[in-house]
DNA sequence: CCGTCTCATTTTATCGATAATTTAAACGTC
DNA sequence: GACGTTTAAATTATCGATAAAATGAGACGG
């Protein structure tokens, strides 16, 4: 496998931002395992900034929910436990519905056209086997669609929770049939906005979770 | 008004964590209006702890989301708008709501024992006018009542939106009249604790929820 | 061979100093 | 007197160096 110590990023001038969002790349897409050690000098190497940039970055990847530190001990990419997993769909589904339930539906025709453009775009990367594209243009139609509901404050805490969930997703973009599925489910529920009913499109939004998840239960379980 | 220079902590040692929460604590007893201005320098005097530490307690505060930061401006106590503070509450409501629901009834007796403990301390400082000891025991009431819910994660989001609020709770603490209804109503929660029925505790602390928001926005539209 | 006690190495934590940025005031011009 | 420009002060951002802590390897006694 290829370790930390392989990758350079030489040309492009890094903050501590940038830093953390390669990194939650690089763990969505299986570079990073979890449970791998992120100690500084590594970042150091492979992104050519200052202590106090590596530093940051890593209290930032922390603060998101991505990696765990330990006093003088270092940071290491969070693992989850299925128990863990559990408890942090439970939380999902929950705001998910609920911000689901409070979008006013029908939705205005600018929304559709927005999360039809991305919905155009995340087809496109799936089939021609853009991890990266299909990542960046799911996580923002579903961020799209449910600042539909109007709270701001429950957006974030989605988000945080997409973030939280990362690992577990990890699996699924290996598989491109299961990348269709959840197009698919997508278009659904643009239908649904169209429509009146808040209850199918938050149930929807939830069953939509349930594939990933069951997939890593069940891949933790056999191993 | 006491401004923040006038206060000088000098013989206790600080890192950014105690920092940080002797902040929190001005921000609530009202010591620290939102909108103040948080200057490094400031922290530096008061706390006696170099510029490193003044810096990751305001990191801190913004992550505990009771600050927020403008690059090269630095750090201002976070204002509420009305529409903010309902946003807040909403997310509040439906995260209480749903703890209560998952705490399985009836609670175990070691559960009770220490509520009711907690309890009778929040009793006697309320009664004795110790606004700090009623701040602490009250969220380490509410944070015990809803580890119940066994499920850590939807804990912590509770946790964070409890400091979110901070400001709205901060003028509930000054009328002893409301910190004893407040009590009335933990008395309830243990009681509906020992019974089978999860929707009437979780209405009740729905309810518990509505007097501090209702009197914060009933203040800001007067002014 | 096992434990444990140095000691060197690795890694994180902290510090003081300097650089960069913003803000506000002083100044001059029209 | 209003407006734009320059300068000085205040404040935050960044840096490199040093201190402190943890880790692991080897030495030594049992």
């Amino acid at each position: 496998m290829q370790t930390l110590d392989d990758i350079r990023e030489d040309e492009i001038e890094h903050d501590d931002l940038s830093i953390a969002r390669a990194l939650e790349e690089d763990i969505i897409f299986g570079r990073l395992a979890p449970g791998t050690r992120l100690t500084e000098d590594t970042l150091l190497a492979r992104f050519h900034v200052t202590r106090h940039f590596a530093r940051q970055a890593i209290v930032q990847l922390e603060t998101m929910g991505i990696v765990v530190r330990e006093r003088n001990k270092g940071a290491t990419v969070r693992s989850l436990t299925p128990r863990q997993v559990q408890e942090i769909y439970d939380v999902r589904e929950l705001l998910q519905r609920q911000a689901a339930l409070w979008i006013p539906l029908p939705a205005p025709d600018e929304l559709i056209a927005e999360l039809t453009a991305l919905h155009e775009e995340h087809g496109r990367h799936v089939e021609s086997g853009y991890l990266r594209g299909v990542h960046e243009t799911n996580d923002k139609f579903h961020l799209t669609l449910f600042s539909a509901c109007g709270n701001s404050h429950l957006v974030q805490s989605i988000e945080l929770y997409m973030r939280l969930s990362l690992p577990v997703r990890a699996n699924s973009m290996s598989s491109k049939e299961s990348l269709r599925i959840s197009h698919e489910h997508h278009r659904l529920m643009i239908e649904m906005l169209k429509g009146r009913d808040n209850w199918v499109l938050a149930q929807l939004c939830v069953d939509h979770l349930q594939p990933s998840k069951k997939r890593y239960l069940a891949y933790v379980s056999e191993n």
